[in-house]
DNA sequence: ATACATAATTAGGCTCACCTAATTTTATTT
DNA sequence: AAATAAAATTAGGTGAGCCTAATTATGTAT
């Protein structure tokens, strides 16, 4: 019934929505997909007559609800067996995508919800991502890049906005992990960098590359 | 380099030449894979052209080493997930293998090792198959049919040979699980039924189709 | 040994999900 | 507005893994 291209196309074009809102072009979902843009075109056709996308020929794509609903499944499936990886089986944050990305095909309604109870209903996986509920739920998102943040702001690092595996070692060395109090302590407006404290004790002196992908909340 | 299809021989290839010795035929393999005999005929050809199985002509085909090999990380895998899900999940072990089927093509070397070593390097599946190690090597089985066992002996039960829903379902619902310790009270020469005591306590009459599908060691 | 039944192979064709090359549509410059 | 660049689509084609129908090989019965 549901290939695993479908699956793939699916999230690719749920994943750019969320990104860069309104319609889903052509080329950037042969760019994500490292597929060739003639061939996304036949696919986005075929899935469009199951109505799963709405298309309008020459602008892009949107999920219909019935596609958003698939998508979003898929995405609650990747994220709890992140979870279930970091947590239960000893990977690291920056280990998990790849396995997730097989794991999350695997067809069983009852596997998942088995999974989310063995979890003990995560609210988020290994890099802060909201997980949905079965019925593709997410909860309210209040987290917000470090970048909006001013001197004397006292938050807490609660998910990446890059989640290159490149960016998610850096943290690891840096012993900044999901949770971390960040106390804001300069801002300089040279290079927008930022000087901050984190848990209480180290000064670290952020980069404004670093500093855009940490995602925080108002402590 | 792999796909699932070759998986899917190579694995039917075993567990036939387990199941019948000697060679395998296109029939056979037709009939277990639910695929037609022509199209195994085409696809046996180009995994033999791989050197995964030797093929004769008309005659059948058998493993090579590095077949064999791939085969049994395959039968690993599907009894290691087979364990988690029934020890972990709170499946029970009559609703797991469709689930496993799927699971067993995951590929991440590490993740097998990882999932090894949180199950604790278990040695049966909970059908009571032997799972063999990351080298492929299996345990010796020492277990045989209930049928060549005779009044007065006592055994364990640790293995099936039918793998049936129905027949796993019967077993619970005769309360008979693996590990139960089986005394053989009676054979009833007419019906070669068996009059056997369960740990013990419960006595129970089985006859001939559950005797042979049920394997044991002598206590 | 011949006839018949069964198993296996060959020949030709299909769908899925991709590709390249050519063409058309849309957006941006001049 | 015309020229140019970029994006999207159309046209035609490929390999993987299946199919049916026809043919050939093998095994069994007479
Ligand atoms: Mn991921
Ligand atoms: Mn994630
Ligand atoms: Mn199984
Ligand atoms: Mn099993």
């Amino acid at each position: 019934m549901t290939s695993l291209a479908e699956e793939n196309y699916l999230k690719a074009i749920y994943k750019l929505h969320e990104k860069n809102g309104s319609m889903v072009t052509t080329s950037a979902l042969a760019e994500t997909l490292g597929i060739n843009a003639a061939s996304v075109t036949d696919f986005i056709k075929k899935i469009a007559a199951k109505k799963l996308i709405s298309y309008q020929k020459s602008k892009g794509v949107t999920l219909t609800d019935k596609g958003r609903l698939m998508a979003i499944n898929i995405i609650r499936k990747h994220r709890l067996w992140e979870v279930w990886l970091v947590n239960n089986l000893g990977f690291k944050w920056d280990e998990v995508h790849d396995i997730a990305e097989q794991l999350e095909h695997v067809v069983s309604d009852e596997l998942i919800e088995n999974l989310d109870k063995h979890l003990g209903y995560p609210k988020a996986d290994p890099h802060g991502d909201l997980i949905p509920d079965a019925k593709g739920r997410f909860a309210k998102n209040t987290s917000k890049p470090l970048t909006e943040c001013n001197p004397g702001d006292k938050v807490k690092f609660t998910g990446v906005a890059d989640h290159s595996i490149a960016f998610l070692q850096y943290l690891t060395k840096s012993n900044i992990k999901l949770g971390d109090e960040i106390n804001i302590e300069a801002v300089e407006t040279y290079d927008n960098s930022f000087q901050v404290k984190i848990n209480k004790k180290e000064t670290k002196l952020l980069s404004k590359e670093v500093v855009k992908n940490l995602l925080v909340v108002q402590a």
